[in-house]
RNA sequence: GGGCGAUUAGCUCAGUUGGUUAGAGCGCUACGUUGACAUCGUAGAGGUCGAUGGUUCGAGUCCAUUAUCGCCCACCA
């Protein structure tokens, strides 16, 4: 196949996924019982999502190491799905619903709505996964899940009815999280907190039977005053004191309102307006007032006040947003508008005291973006405790890796400190909770659907309804890792692939879904040996993607980079390599989209490096570099690249069996670029000028082979271009081998590291490098032949210099180049040291002489800095005798270097 | 209030267990199109490693304090 000059991946991506489709795709073949496997399960991204570059870092990251793995023999299995999302889902066809229709889900009614979903999920929903495809993620695509399929169903009421059953999900009024704007509760994870620039009100409730005399409190919320059921101070607070017990008048509010009291939420009560100061110790001395109004009703911490002092509970919403009849006069008005009424009928009563800016933190929910209120409401939870302590415990024993592994504690501290889990959600959208009401209304869960009219197993007493109220999205995630394979059906798929070995997932998501896998893991795969339930055994988490000045990319700001659009401008693989290259383990990444520019340029290489070496194969003879008679062939270039390939392979193996991504990228970066194209591709041009060359064939042969193992260690991360030049080499050489995605990584059978080639090469590097320099200080457009004169009078190194006088006379860019233990420096020659050997540079002559002195004063005075530094170190007494002996030595032997070559330096400079 | 991360060249970042003259990419300067690649090559300039103190023969690296920025957790109304 003939390759065009330019990298173009757009010609060729797509059709290279195809093929690797048409293959037998992504689905792990069925090996001998012996198999190892290997599976990542993709965090399925929410079905209304696109991708983003935090999912292009990730979905990298995972297919570079299902490859990897892929490729060492493993049975490789990477599930992709994604997850129905509850809320944000049921919100973005809400919205749509209502600018096309002017409808509310209620309009629809529930059954019509979730067809309206399930319509949206069919034609929007498989569109991420299809960005990772044209990221080249190998997934296998025919397991593909969906968190709301009937696999998933059965696993979520196998899931609860177990729970329920070991009595660890109950249902009860609890202070929840509640979100006005889509009319559910959410759990404490799902909201951030935000700080605001609002006003810090006082109040002042008088007290009862001390005419003239008040209490103040100072509040961010005025409107919730009237759900007020009491006022607490400091015990300790001497102000207070004489008021503990006695009663407050809350103003504005009707002698009787309905309530609860925390033993019986059920039956309410009525709640007097005179309300009791109480001491408790959470009231801090110094802050405010000292006075606190406790609203138990709509406050986490007045909840836990009132709990303790035996106060009463009194809501103040409707579910709409709007105060309900506790509050009398402002009935009606919405929570928003209320603070307004209240503050200004307080005012003219003379109770609002002080107003004053004041910046606090407001809790604002995820999915709406809308203030939370907490109310009082019946929710099912489950028990978290219990679930937490095994999930404690793998980290603990090690069973459970994170990387970085600074995340473990993070981890940790939310298990150790973890809250029952609200698990319903007043949404439509969701697996609906799997629990039944007699006419008593006496619950009981179920696997299966219980028919209205059926007997309830218990009461034994007619079902009348199923529960309304939906699951959590989370409750169907955790089970994730195992309910893909089937769970709960014993599955040859569960037995083969579970437990995972890989999770990679974003920061923000370690609690709300990876530590509840993990007690999932522990909960529910209890059929398997304790220390095989575990879900996964390495959590890494991946960096999170910033803009160019530091910022969180998002939509709302505008300062994302749409990773497809980068894929087309400069293909995935650049996309997925400079991703890597910038981003160090978990470390913050600060992106532009110029970066992509260094991934674009890397495969433009590695595609001209091939174009070099496929045009250099067709029709000669080749040699094996690594065969017996291919090795007595090699010279030094040849010795010294496959020695440099033997030492990038091993380093690239290490490197990814321990999920260093950016180490290896890196060390392959150097490899193909430095070593590869700028040293042994420009030696070896010469070896290829004519086809009767006799140290042509293993020049070609060796190539081949850097050029072979190349393509293959670089697959994982640059998984298209290296699969289509792949394909190219394997036609050139007539091999008939797998596609590079099916291949085995390379073995390093016959390559050794060779430290004497090293060293020599380094040499003459060394040498080129002094000449080059030398060269560059000649004037423009007036280049002429240069002829060097070497004096290399160590006699080892004069021997491989010898021995490659044609490799430094080509990349030195000499006309002829002479080599003695000693010359004469000619008349009007520059000239350039390299450590012991002087080359003296003639013709030359419009070389600027002043230059080159600045360069030998220059060079000079480094070294000199150098044995100054050394003799520091030797004069020091202390540091001979505590230092490393290895050290001392090999400080006497670099000094013995240096002096040489300041000694050349130095009389070239004053003969200049 | 607690915890974590960052601070190294103009920019974006490496620097593994403390040990040669602290590196890369981009950008910049000069030069160069020899048939893999100008999406390239050659050479060069550019850094008292945030600050202070300490440990050590020796600190970008370890310890303490501190400054600035960012993230997470937390019921100060």
């Amino acid at each position: 196949m003939e390759l065009s000059t330019r990298y173009t991946p757009a010609e060729f991506e797509a059709g290279i996924y195809t093929e690797w489709l048409a293959t037998g795709g992504f689905s792990p073949k069925v090996a001998p019982p012996a198999e190892k496997t290997y599976t990542i399960m993709i965090p399925p991204p929410n079905v209304t999502g696109v991708l983003h570059m935090g999912h292009a870092l990730n979905g990298t990251i995972q297919d570079i190491v299902i490859r990897h793995r892929r490729m060492n023999g493993f049975t490789a299995l990477w599930v992709p799905g994604t997850d129905h999302a509850g809320i944000a889902t049921q919100a973005v066809v809400e919205k749509q619903l209502f600018e096309k229709e002017k409808k509310t889900r209620n309009d629809l009614g529930r059954d019509a709505f979730l067809a309206r979903v399930w319509e949206w999920k069919e034609q929007h929903g498989s569109y991420i996964l299809e960005q990772f495809r044209r990221l080249g993620s190998s997934c296998d695509w025919s397991r593909t899940r969906f968190t709301m399929e009937p696999m998933m169903t059965a696993a979520v009421r196998e899931s609860f009815v177990r729970l329920w059953e070991k009595g660890l999900i109950y249902r009860g009024p609890r202070m929840v999280n509640w979100d006005f704007k889509l009319g559910t509760a959410v759990s404490d994870d799902e909201i951030e907190n935000e700080s605001r620039k609002d006003k810090l009100y006082e109040l002042r409730y008088p007290v009862k039977d001390s005419p003239g005399e008040f209490i103040t409190v100072a509040t961010t919320r005025p409107e919730t005053m009237l759900g007020d059921t009491g006022v607490a101070v400091n015990p300790k607070d001497e102000r207070y004191g004489h008021l503990v017990g006695k009663s407050l008048l809350l103003p504005l509010v009707r002698e009787r309102r309905d309530g609860y009291h925390f033993d019986d939420l059920v039956n309410p009560i009525a709640v007097s307006a005179e309300i009791p100061v109480i001491a408790d110790e959470s009231v801090e001395l110094g802050f405010g007032t000292g006075a606190v109004k406790v609203t138990p009703g709509h406050d986490p911490a007045d909840y836990e006040r009132g709990k303790r002092h035996g106060l009463l509970i009194v809501s103040l919403y409707e579910k709409d947003g709007r105060l309900n009849a506790n509050a009398g006069e402002f009935a009606g008005i919405a929570r928003e508008k209320a603070r307004e009424a209240i503050c200004k009928r307080l005012d003219e009563l003379g109770l609002l005291g002080k107003v004053e800016d004041y910046v606090h933190n407001v809790p604002i929910s995820d999915r709406s973006k809308s203030v939370i209120e907490p109310i009082v409401s019946e929710q099912w939870f489950v028990k978290m405790e219990p679930l937490a302590k095994p999930a404690i415990a793998a980290v603990k024993n090690g069973s459970l890796k994170f990387r970085p592994e600074r995340w473990t504690k993070v981890y940790l501290d939310w298990l150790e400190n973890v809250h029952d889990w609200c698990i319903s959600r007043q949404l439509w959208w969701g697996h609906q909770i799997p629990v039944w009401y007699d006419e008593d209304n006496v619950p009981v869960a179920s696997r299966t659907d219980l028919a209205i009219g059926s007997m309830h197993p218990v009461t034994k007493k007619p079902i009348v309804r199923q529960d309304p109220d939906v699951l959590d999205t989370w409750a169907s995630s955790w089970l994730w890792p195992f309910a893909t394979l089937g769970w709960p059906e014993k599955t040859p798929d569960l037995a083969r692939f579970y437990p995972t070995q890989f999770l990679s997932t974003a920061r923000e998501i370690i609690y709300l879904w990876v530590a509840r896998m993990v007690m999932a893991g522990y909960e529910f795969m209890d059929h398997l040996p304790m220390e095989q339930r575990i879900p996964f055994t390495t959590c890494n988490v991946h960096a999170t993607v910033l803009d160019g000045k530091g910022r969180r990319m998002s939509k709302s700001a505008g300062n994302g980079i749409d990773p497809i659009e980068m894929i087309d401008k400069y293909g995935a693989d650049a996309v997925r390599y400079s991703l890597i290259l910038l981003t160090k383990e978990g470390q913050d990444v600060k992106l532009s989209p110029d970066r992509f520019d260094q991934g674009y340029r890397f495969s433009n290489k590695v595609w001209n490096a091939a174009r070099f070496v496929l045009l250099n194969m067709s029709g000669a003879q080749i040699v094996d570099p690594t065969s017996k008679e291919g090795r007595a062939q090699t010279r030094l270039e040849d010795r010294w690249i496959l020695s440099r390939l033997a030492r990038v392979r091993t380093e690239v193996s290490a490197k990814l069996d321990a999920y260093l991504f950016n180490d290896a990228a890196t060390a392959l970066y150097q490899f193909v670029w430095n070593d590869f194209c700028d040293w042994y591709v420009e030696i070896v041009k010469g070896r290829m000028s004519s086809k009767e060359d006799p140290s042509g064939p293993v020049a070609r042969g060796t190539l081949a082979r850097v050029l072979s193992d190349s393509l293959a260690l670089l697959h994982p991360f640059t998984p298209y271009v290296t699969e289509v030049l792949w394909k190219s080499l394997n036609e050139t050489l007539s091999r008939k081998l797998p596609m590079l995605m099916n291949h085995v990584w390379p073995d390093g059978a016959g390559l050794e590291i060779d430290a004497r080639a090293e060293s020599e090469m380094q040499s003459i590097q060394d040498l080129v490098h002094a000449v080059r320099q030398v060269r560059n200080l000649t004037s423009a457009g007036e280049r002429q032949p240069l002829v060097a004169k070497i004096a290399a009078p160590v006699k080892a190194e004069r021997d491989v210099l010898l021995a490659h006088a044609a490799t430094v006379k080509a990349l030195a860019a000499l006309e002829t180049c002479e080599i003695a233990e000693k010359t004469a420096r000619p008349k009007n020659s520059a000239v350039a040291v390299a450590g012991g050997i002087e080359v003296f540079v003639t013709l030359a002559e419009n070389v600027d002489l002043g230059k080159l002195k600045d360069v030998l004063a220059r060079r000079a005075d480094k070294v000199r800095q150098g044995i100054a530094g050394i003799d520091a170190k030797l004069g020091n007494a202390a540091f001979v005798e505590r230092a490393d002996p290895e050290v001392v030595e090999g400080e006497k032997v670099r000094r013995a270097e240096l002096v040489v070559e300041l000694q050349l330096l130095e009389r070239n400079l004053s003969d200049a």
